[in-house]
DNA sequence: CCTCTCTCTGTACGTCGTACGGAGTTGACT
DNA sequence: AGTCAACTCCGTACGACGTACAGAGAGAGG
């Protein structure tokens, strides 16, 4: 499966349909559908199936209309793509009034990996060049709003967002592609591992490698059972909010 | 552009080609290639073009061969790609001997940072099933290694080697997305930036996301100044560790 | 009514992974 | 030596993809 590129389309077209500013055409037919449709449609069909299988086609088989007449409404599926991850940043909410800066980094954290895995797709997307989009600004606006006052730089709030956000995201990856692999191989995890088991012991020397055997093993134990991957996401937050507390008392106490 | 997925192919074959230990045929014509030789085109290729440019066809045809001659040395493209994967990180190297834990884990981070940068397809690729080849059992065990005898449970360290490995992962995922959008767009962050710049000031109000304005105008002369995307590599590297230095006093004091 | 603009559609091109079947090559066995 | 089975390699073909292009039909302004 691939990774869609954001922000490969023509900038001004984007950002107009992101920001809904195409002024309503005076002739012609009446159209049968809008921007807002496809672009809800799309999710649809992306949530439900991936974004691999989201073509121009299916949008247009699932609306009644030919592949073609999408794009009167979209210049691209690059542009599409950008506004249907603008939308869906638009389900975040923003942390409680008066939380505390940690509190709200955790809703901020906990959200993404939410919204993660009710969208997988958006994981698929490679925002080097993120949609500038209402609800991207809203988020990036918010998430600011749970570092101020704390006595970092604008550039270190920027940065601490940034950390807690590239954590929820790859946190959600290993969650949210494990679960995709299994879609997409009809095989477990468990499934997996007994036809991979074998081979592994016969090839896999333990004492060559002691703490791999003993340490993935365990682990595996873990991660089968009870806890599942929604253990290493509130460890690793854990470890980075500590890390953030870590900075911001040495900003607190000058002698840090 | 798309991701592809690690792990969809038969977990058996895709095995004996990540451990080589393909049966030299009896019979038969004299092979013309090996399937080492077609990793190494694949992984030129990729390295040069990008995944998504990558195709069964393009590695025949450098290799001199047709496109179907491939699949006699490997079963498709999903198991190359394992494969290929695998590969690369047999590049990485352990930390040196007798390195403390952050300065191992330092040295893994860096690590991965600077391969994601040479093979940038790597982020392509969803390992929800990692490749289970020789090199990535290396990885791990040194890994391991970095974090062995500080108190942690196993699957604490499991934990705080998946918690840096992810960490280097999305970092360096902002930073080569960003390049390789420039790329394939033909368009630097700056022109980008031109063409979007008077459309955003006019749609966005700075008295509703004053943060945002403020932050962003911030950090965005920071990263296109000297500092490059590799400051928030670092930044985000040492609030981590700080983090994980938190856990292991807690774990070495037990008031903690 | 005429004409211009806009919507919608069918066809077509070049790409992809790979299934299938056949042609040619080699070693093992009789 | 002759035969056969295993093996490599290749050409063709299928059904997908994004989308360029050109044309048909619809509706409003003059």
């Amino acid at each position: 499966m691939t990774t869609e590129f954001s922000g490969t389309g023509d900038p001004v077209r984007t950002l107009e349909l992101l920001w809904g500013v195409q002024e309503r055409p005076r002739r012609g037919p009446r159209p049968k559908l809008t921007a807002e449709e496809i672009v809800r449609t799309a999710i649809g069909l992306a949530d439900a199936e991936g974004l691999d299988t989201l073509s121009m086609r299916r949008i247009a088989e699932r609306l009644g209309v030919s592949a073609m007449s999408i794009y009167t409404y979209v210049p691209g599926k690059s542009e599409l793509i950008d506004v249907m991850l603008d939308r869906a940043y638009g389900e975040l909410t923003p942390p409680p009034d008066g939380a505390g800066w940690r509190a709200a980094l955790e809703h901020i954290a906990r959200g993404s990996w939410a919204l993660f895995h009710r969208h997988p797709w958006m994981l698929q997307v490679a925002t080097g060049r993120p949609p500038l989009g209402p609800h991207l600004v809203e988020k990036y606006e918010f998430e600011l709003r749970a570092v101020e006052g704390l006595g970092l730089t604008d550039v270190e709030m920027d940065s601490v967002a940034a950390l807690v956000n590239g954590f929820a995201e790859s946190s959600a990856r290993v969650s949210v592609h494990t679960a995709e692999v299994g879609r997409r191989t009809g095989m477990t995890d468990e499934q997996w591992w007994e036809a991979a088991a074998p081979f592994v012991a016969k090839v896999v020397d333990p004492e060559r490698y002691p703490l791999g055997h003993r340490v993935g093993t365990a682990a595996g134990q873990e991660y089968g059972g009870a806890v599942g991957p929604g253990h290493a996401f509130e460890f690793g937050l854990a470890r980075v909010l500590d890390g953030v507390e870590a900075l911001i008392a040495s900003r607190a106490d000058p002698a840090g």
